[in-house]
DNA sequence: CGAGTACTACTAAATAGTTAGTACTAAATA
DNA sequence: TATTTAGTACTAACTATTTAGTAGTACTCG
């Protein structure tokens, strides 16, 4: 069978990113603040914020009439673990692999280029 | 609606990473490689296999009576791919802050965990 | 040659992830 | 007070991903 994704799913991770820059929020805010990107039904984000909240992601308080919800865990924490993840996944875990990746990737200044290169060639 | 996954899905991966490592493979030698680890159906590597040459990633060639597969793409630019999509979709681009989180991870030695930090102190 | 074997093509279907509609409730407002 | 507004809960459904069965074909071996 098909097993369900260990972390963050690519639009629960969208959401979670609003809400950890916000520190608080309401449905709308989310919903306003994904709209600003994409085209996204208001009963959508609130479909996905109750499942991130059911997930343990995202806890729920009553304020007036709206629910207002706070992360229920740190970004560092939860990146941490989308990274540990995909660097299981795709590298089987050999870090190394993912800097000489990084290495090479153009967003990286030359400088940082170098160093990252160096660190490689030291732990042969 | 729901957008296809930009790179390769986790079973997809597992898939091409036996190929990568095998050069030319039949739908028999992955069967057999992924059978280590997990139970999976003969057909279902099949039909994945299928859908990995339709995607441009595997090419087919016929020997005797069965398929032989070979990497369409080489595996550095396959994952470099996946890397900068997760760049772009956990950290927005970012590489620093992917550098910060592996300077934590305890799967870098003490060496590499200090020079990491090097090089963010650096680009600030 | 006939039975078994190994393979493919086609088909089916379950689960995960994403999207959104509809009905209902309470508050604000005219 | 009657109507509009803003929110939730429940439900529906689609697309992607994964898994595998069944039927058919060609080859091999006794």
């Amino acid at each position: 069978m098909r097993t369900p994704h260990p972390t963050l799913t690519p639009q629960e991770l969208a959401i979670m990113k609003v809400v950890w820059r916000r520190e608080k929020s309401t449905v709308r805010d989310v919903y306003e603040a994904l709209r600003e990107t994409r085209q996204v039904a208001y009963t959508t984000v609130m479909t996905m914020m109750k499942i991130l909240e059911e997930k343990g992601y995202l806890k729920k308080t009553s304020v007036d009439r709206a629910h207002l919800y706070k992360p229920a865990r740190p970004r560092q924490q939860v990146v941490g673990a989308m990274v540990r993840d995909f660097l299981d996944r795709v590298f089987d875990g050999a870090s190394d692999s993912l800097l000489l990746h990084l290495a090479k990737d153009n967003k990286l200044t030359e400088k940082q280029r170098r160093i990252v290169k160096q660190i490689i060639e030291e732990s042969d």
